[in-house]
RNA sequence: GGCUCGGUGGUAGAGUGGUUAUACAGCGGACUGCAACUCCGUAUACAGCGGUUCGAUUCCGCUCCGAGCCUCCA
């Protein structure tokens, strides 16, 4: 089984191939922590944490990196605005990044290098710059020199002269080359700082992860993903930076998700059209959150509707109610991954629109399997479920989890089945269908079947 | 202006040079006291126009429409 990704450096789809054999190392660029998190944030995470169970299927040692930026010009102004300290402001929504991302199944990364923590790196990588003569000194800051690279622009497939003729930003007047980019910047006294040769500053926005990449993975690295607005500037200036600091490759597959849309335009802070993944917890269940990520192939974007998370929830539900059925039956352990249809098409460039069709085709065949096929087909609707992140919690749970305060209890609908099958026990249809749409009212649906009435709370 | 990427049935969403994924919704039927669940069956697609081909939704060209990047952004 080989695992096969979109490499955005080459435009096609190669075969993964570690540097070093059964070892995978993965960065992905990580929030700037200034505010909530929104669901389009939410889809990186979801899909690299899938991609991060993938690989650890198949590699003994997968290391995966999240970075923290927590000094950035957004932060300074959120502190100014709120007239807080930088280190309440970044500890508060670390913390709230880290719960809000928790809530949708995804595991914590390997490491998750803050930026702060990793100043002197940055210095010695722009020390290293100068040096090569790829970058210089100007009025205080000191500039990635973009002209002095050969190759620039490889990764977005633009050349220096596109950019010129597209330059909508009036250049500062240090810098050489209109291309030019911020390595290190002076930071105004009550800005937060650090000593360099410099002067007191901070760093630029593209130096942290060149520098924590190869303070913590290593100076090439297997895979590097983040949204696709990253690959231009911030990835292009990622490889101008490493590349001319250390020679070799620096990231030997780039993977970019597209994003959310939202009424068919792009879910973004500067368009103020954000859903924060906080307010959307408040309504529906994680779970169900990821799954309507994962609905949809990560390089195509996903319209995000309210009718998305109701059919998430309908399509979890209905599968919950499938291991529901076969809550009594042992799982079988004998199963071979490579032989799964889900896993071959999660091995395409995480197919996962493929891999959740074929766990509705096994979900299929359960209801019809003989007792002594069931307990494989139960253990391959898990496995599936475990690599996508979905399907482990207790059915019953999922189904019957109250989700609201004030909705009917259990014990209250519980009374009312007995009440009913006592009225039909005694031909009283009448009370019996009165019961039923009482707490089909109350968004509860009954299932009678020769073993008795299950129930489970719909999507009210 | 430069560079990308899309337009698939009511909705969501894969995929393929020729046997009309998948799910939800719909319709018909079985089951049921009636329902629900489950099962069986079923309608509705590949933006438009050309070209290549025995054959194109799939390849090529053009047109129309849409989105993104080029500035902070997942």
């Amino acid at each position: 089984m080989s695992l096969k990704l979109y490499n955005t450096m080459s435009g096609a789809k190669e075969v993964f191939e570690p540097l070093v054999a059964d070892t995978v190392t993965m960065y992905v660029c990580g929030p700037t922590v200034y505010n909530l998190a929104h669901i389009g944030n939410a889809r990186p995470v979801v899909v690299f944490d899938t991609l991060f169970r993938l690989l650890q299927t198949q590699f003994s040692q997968v290391t995966y990196a999240r970075n923290i930026t927590d000094v950035d010009d957004k932060i300074i102004d959120a502190a100014r605005e709120g007239q807080r300290s930088i280190e309440s402001i970044t500890d508060e929504f670390t913390a709230k990044y880290r719960e809000d991302m928790a809530q949708l199944n995804t595991l914590a990364p390997t490491l998750e290098p803050h930026a702060t923590h990793n100043i002197e790196p940055m210095i010695a990588l722009t020390l290293t710059l100068i040096e090569k003569g790829h970058a210089y000194e100007a009025q205080g800051h000191v500039l990635f020199a973009v002209d002095s690279m050969e190759d620039y622009g490889k990764l977005s497939n633009r050349s220096l002269d596109d950019m010129l003729a597209g330059a909508r930003v009036e250049v500062a007047d240090y810098k050489r080359h209109p291309g030019d980019f911020v390595l290190w910047k002076p930071a105004a006294e009550t800005d937060p700082g650090w000593d360099s040769p410099w002067g007191r500053g901070r760093p630029g926005w593209h130096l942290e992860c060149s520098a924590m990449i190869r303070e913590h993975l290593g100076e090439t690295i297997d895979i590097h993903g983040g949204g696709r607005d990253l690959i231009f500037p911030h990835h292009e200036n990622e490889i101008a930076q490493s590349r001319c600091a250390h020679g070799g490759d620096y990231v030997r597959y780039w993977m970019h998700n597209a994003y959310l849309d939202l009424d068919g335009e792009k879910m973004s802070k500067s368009l103020g059209n954000v859903r924060t993944v906080r307010d959307l917890l408040q309504v529906y269940r994680g779970e169900v959150l990821r799954f309507a990520l994962l609905s949809a192939h990560y390089r195509s974007p996903l319209n995000f509707s309210a009718s998305v998370l109701e059919q998430a929830e309908t399509t979890l539900n209905g599968l919950y109610s499938t291991l529901r059925d076969v809550q009594g039956t042992a799982v079988d352990t004998g199963m071979l991954l490579a032989d799964e249809p889900f896993y071959q098409a999660l091995n395409d460039d995480l197919n996962t629109p493929i891999a959740i069709a074929e766990i509705h085709a096994l979900a299929k065949q359960v209801h019809k399997a003989p007792a002594e096929e069931k307990p494989a087909l139960k253990a391959r609707i898990l496995a599936a479920g475990a690599l996508l992140g979905i399907l482990q919690q207790d059915p019953q749970q999922w189904l019957q989890g109250a989700s609201s305060d004030d909705a009917i209890s259990a014990a209250d609908i519980e009374a009312l089945i007995v009440e009913r099958q006592e009225a039909k026990l005694a031909k009283n249809y009448a009370r019996a269908d009165e019961i039923r749409e009482e707490l089909s009212a109350a968004g509860v649906v009954l299932e009678d079947s020769r073993e008795g009435t299950q129930w489970k709370r719909g999507s009210d």
